[in-house]
DNA sequence: CTGCATCCCAAAGGATACTG
DNA sequence: CAGTATCCTTTGGGATGCAG
């Protein structure tokens, strides 16, 4: 029992045997993993390599943190580990010196970043629109004295 | 200097006044904005409660957290701040005892949940790809000694 | 150049107790 | 019920040094 929020389970189940609410249209095992993945993509840095990636094709590893932005080298490191024991790159060691190593998305890093895009136009779109809601936010928490 | 990734300005600086690559089509400041409205979007608590609104309506606190998962209270009071902050989502206090707080998506939360929708649709489809490509990743890595 | 290893600090997050 | 406050542990992540 992890979640401490769970603590109502025999009224819950008693309220879902007995009423309304249809029984779960949704295999739970699926459910989980799909949150697993959601949760592991829904991280700044992979969204940001692979916008980087998009945008660029092809990039080494240098260049791939100068374009991401404020990310450290471990991170970097970290990320592009990750995205690709998932698949979402591929990383293309040239055994030269100095080294030289490539990244670039796969077709499944392409998807995903088809997919994320609709989020990046959003954000473009109601950046002020928050704001502003962050500031009357702001406003209305500092004035109830 | 935050990023230790970027000690080659000067460099970097004259192959772009130079060169190929186009001067940098977006404002600076506008990218660091969309930047900063991803990173805090692209966030699992975030996602998750933005789901299940999407889903149930108008939920309340507790029944939130159970329908999310495994997130402590604190995380859920500290994500719904943050989305209240946003714009994303209203709370609604009714001053009765016990106290009733509900939650509900604003057309803006709906909006992002819309934009977003692409992911969770991607997650499905393809986390038994991403689930294939880790098994032979960690094969790969363990066989090279 | 592209990392990995190490040390270290700050932020995320869980557990528990308490309040209106 | 819906939090806030506190304490504590875990993780994220930067800095630095070193290796192939």
């Amino acid at each position: 029992m992890k979640n401490p929020l769970h603590n109502l389970e025999s009224r819950e189940l008693a309220a879902r045997l007995s009423a309304a609410e249809p029984p779960a249209e949704i295999d739970p095992k699926l459910d989980a993993l799909v949150r697993e993945i959601i949760e592991r993509v829904a991280d700044k840095w992979t969204m940001l390599v692979l916008e980087v990636l998009e945008e660029h094709g092809t990039v080494r590893f240098t260049r791939l943190g100068e374009l991401v932005g404020d990310i450290s080298q471990k991170m970097l490191t970290k990320t592009v580990r990750q995205m690709e024991s998932d698949g979402l790159i591929i990383r293309t060691v040239h055994p030269v010196i100095p080294p030289r190593v490539e990244y670039t998305l796969t077709p499944l890093g392409h998807s995903l970043s088809r997919a994320f895009c609709g989020v990046w136009i959003w954000a473009e779109q109601h950046y002020d629109e928050i704001e502003r809601s962050r500031q009357s936010f702001r406003r209305r928490s500092s004035e109830e004295q």
